[in-house]
DNA sequence: CACGATGCGGAGAGATTTTCTCCGCTTCGC
DNA sequence: GCGAAGCGGAGAAAATCTCTCCGCATCGTG
C-alpha cells in the first residue's frame, strides 16, 4: 500500500472514531469525509461500504486497547497504578467509540470475536490483580469499570467540548471516578456488573436482534 | 388547556428529551414525533419552531431541577446525602439534556438566565455545604459535579442502553463516582471546576457564537 | 346527552441532506 | 522521469426531513 494511502486510510479512522462518537453510529460518511479533509472519492474506494469502516474501526481500536491493556500490565508494579494507567490509555484511544460502535449494525464475525476476547481477557486481567492486592473494592465487575469508561471518554456535548479541548478534564474526572473504584467507606447501590453481560447487551441493538454472529 | 392538549405537550417533551439526549440537538423533530406517539401536525401546532420546543424543554428541565436541588436541602439533615439525593435527582431528570440542549441553536434571552441561574445557585449551595462539613473533598468544583452528572446520566449508546433499562445502572455509577468525590486519599490531576466556567463554555457552541444574549 | 369548539393523525409536497460514481489531475515509488 | 496508483471535486440519484392541509375524534359545557 502506498505510504499516502496509508495516511488516508489513518486519517479516515481517526475522523471516524470522532465522528461516530459525537454523533452516533448512523452518522453521515459525509460527516467523517468532511472531518478527515479527504474526498468522498477517497473513503468508498478504500471501504466499499459503512460496515466496512465500521468493521476496521473496531479491528483497530480493540486492537491498540489490547495493547494499552497488556503495556500498562508490563511498565506498572503496583496492580491499582497499572489498571489506573491502563484508563487513562483507553480514554485516550476513545474507547467508546469502539463500543459504540460495535453495538449496531455489525454482524460479529471470527476476527472481531476474537480480537474482543483478547481485549476482554487483558482487561479482566487488570481489574483482578489490583482486587487481589486489595487496592480495589471487591463490588465492582468488569463491566463497571468497562461502561464507566465509556460515559466518561465519550466527548462532552456541544459547546462543553471545548473545556476540554486538550483532554485533561477526562483524565481529571476518571481520577475522580478511579478514587471511587479504590476501596471506599461508602456503599453502593446494586452489584458487581461483568463483561460478559456488557458483550451480551452489546450483542442487542434495540430489541430484536440477537447476538449476530456469523459463523 | 385541554386535558388532552397538555397530555401531548408533556409527551412530545418527555420525547424531545430523549431524542435530543440520544442523538444530540440537531436530532430531526420527526424523531422526536414518533418516539411521542403524536402526530407531527401535533407537534408543529405546539412548537412552532424547533427553537420553541428546545426552549420550553430547557425551561421544564431546569425549574425541575430547581425544585429538586432544594427539596434534597430540605429533606436530608446530612449535606453529603443531600447532594447525594440530589444527584441521583437530577440523573432522573434526564440533567444532561438541559445541557446538551441549552448549549446550541438557543438564544439565552432573560426568562432562560432568571432559571438558569436558580439552579446554579440551589447547586452551589448544595455542594458548598458538604464540604463545609468536610464531607467532600474540597478539590472538587461545582462545575466538576455538574460534567460528571452530564457524562453519566446520558443514555448509555446503541445496545448497552438495553442494560440499565430501570435507570439502576445509572444511580450504581453516580455512588461510584460520588465516593470518589468524598474526601478521598487519592490525588487528582488538574484543578477544580467552576460552574460558571461550564456555563461560559455552554454559551459558545463550535468556535465562533459569543454567549448570545438577547436584551 | 348533545353540541360547539378544540385538538388530533395521516398523507404528502417541497426542500434539504446523504450516498456514491465518474473523471481529469497529482503524487508516489522505482 | 515514467507508469501506476491515488486523490479531490462535481454532481446525479435516493433518502430523509420539514411543515401543511383536511377530515375525523375527543373534550368540556350546557
Amino acid at each position: 500500500m502506498r505510504s499516502d494511502a496509508e495516511r488516508s486510510r489513518r486519517r479516515i479512522l481517526d475522523a471516524a472514531c470522532e465522528v461516530f462518537l459525537e454523533r452516533g453510529p448512523d452518522a453521515p460518511l459525509d460527516a467523517v469525509v468532511r472531518r478527515a479533509g479527504v474526498g468522498p472519492a477517497t473513503l468508498y474506494r478504500r471501504f466499499p461500504d459503512r460496515e466496512a469502516l465500521v468493521r476496521a474501526l473496531v479491528v483497530d481500536l480493540l486492537t491498540r486497547l489490547t495493547g494499552a491493556a497488556e503495556e500498562a500490565r508490563r511498565t506498572e508494579e503496583d496492580p491499582y497504578l497499572a489498571l489506573r494507567r491502563f484508563v487513562h490509555a483507553a480514554a485516550d484511544l476513545r474507547m467508546g467509540a469502539a463500543i459504540v460502535v460495535l453495538l449496531e449494525h455489525l454482524v460479529v464475525d471470527g476476527e472481531l470475536v476474537a480480537v474482543r476476547r483478547g481485549a476482554v481477557t487483558a482487561v479482566e486481567r487488570l481489574l483482578r490483580a489490583a482486587q487481589e492486592a486489595g487496592r480495589l473494592r471487591p463490588d465492582v465487575g468488569t463491566g463497571d469499570l468497562v461502561l464507566l469508561c465509556v460515559r466518561l471518554s465519550r466527548p462532552l456535548p456541544g459547546g462543553l467540548a471545548a473545556l476540554d479541548a486538550d483532554g485533561s478534564l477526562v483524565h481529571r474526572h476518571l481520577d475522580l471516578a478511579l478514587a471511587g473504584l479504590a476501596a471506599a467507606p461508602d456503599g453502593v447501590s446494586g452489584r458487581a456488573l461483568g463483561f460478559d453481560e456488557v458483550i451480551a447487551a452489546a450483542g442487542r441493538p434495540g430489541e430484536p436482534a440477537p447476538e449476530r454472529v456469523a459463523e
